[in-house]
DNA sequence: ATGGTCGCCATGCGA
């Protein structure tokens, strides 16, 4: 079982890109964030066509998330439970494997701008809503697999340049503290369970070549609960997407799943 | 020190 995150920055100009990607990379449940579109707007039909099942939360402009995927998903939760917010973040849908029923949620958190913005509060805030529902969550589905664009680089080792980013957004420690708390709960980052090259991103800015020179950060990640880490063999950062012309800022995280 | 590129949509804003 093949599970993929990645952040499009808007599904109607990467519709093509992710049909191609997907087909090039037969993933079984693809989650996908900032489709900047309205539900109405939403490539049904083109996915139908590529052989895949969607579910979507869009909203105009900003945000929206879609979960893709060979076979249908069930128990769908729009949004985390109880928290009142109109930016769709949040999409999870559980899936059949051979050892049980496998919950996947796709989560856009949301980026904080600055420290000293409102939006970083709000963020903070946001992790907190997200804890306390993925502590449920894990109690209902043991096998529980969360990706998205966390927008916090975990590690120094996940930024290209830690001395000139410490302290900003993206890298803060009270960030790092959110999802060190997420960990907390029982997942694992699952890129980390193997060994990967050095100066692995997951993002690089549009800006200054940035992708060219490597100038990226980890934010992209697939966090698995304990009965998914035994049976997680592979995790990778596909870079071959961001070469694309008119590509997304973000690459494409894929975790691979042997069941017994 | 400042702004740099995208995507939204038509202007600045968010990332």
């Amino acid at each position: 079982m093949k599970l993929a995150t990645w952040n499009v920055n808007s599904l109607n100009v990467r519709l093509q890109q992710v049909l191609d990607w997907l087909a090039a990379n037969p993933v079984d449940v693809l989650c996908i964030q900032e489709l900047k579109l309205t539900d109405d707007k939403f490539p049904e039909a083109a996915f139908k066509e590529a052989g895949y099942h969607a579910v979507w939360a869009g909203q105009k402009t900003y945000n929206g998330v879609a979960i893709v995927s060979r076979m249908p998903g069930t128990s769908m939760v729009r949004n985390i439970p109880g928290y009142e917010d109109p930016q769709q973040r949040v999409l999870a849908l559980t899936f059949p494997s051979p050892e049980g029923d496998v919950r996947v949620v796709c989560a856009y958190c949301p980026n904080g701008q600055s420290l000293d913005s409102d939006k970083y509060v709000y963020k903070l805030a946001w992790y907190e809503a997200m804890h306390k529902w993925l502590a449920e969550e894990i109690k209902q589905y043991p096998r529980l697999a969360v990706l998205g664009d966390y927008n916090i680089a975990p590690a120094d080792e996940d930024v290209h340049n830690p001395e000139k980013w410490e302290g900003q957004v993206l890298v803060s420690e009270p960030e790092r503290a959110a999802l060190r708390a997420l960990l907390d709960l029982g997942l694992t980052d699952s890129f980390r369970l193997f060994e990967q090259p050095e100066k692995s991103f997951s993002w690089w800015d549009y800006r200054q070549f940035a992708f060219r020179r490597n100038a990226g950060l980890r934010i992209d990640h697939v966090l698995l609960s304990a009965p998914l880490v035994k049976r997680c063999v592979a995790c990778v950062i596909d870079k071959e997407p961001r070469r694309n012309e008119q590509p997304s800022d973000h690459a494409p995280v894929v975790a691979t799943l042997e069941f017994a």
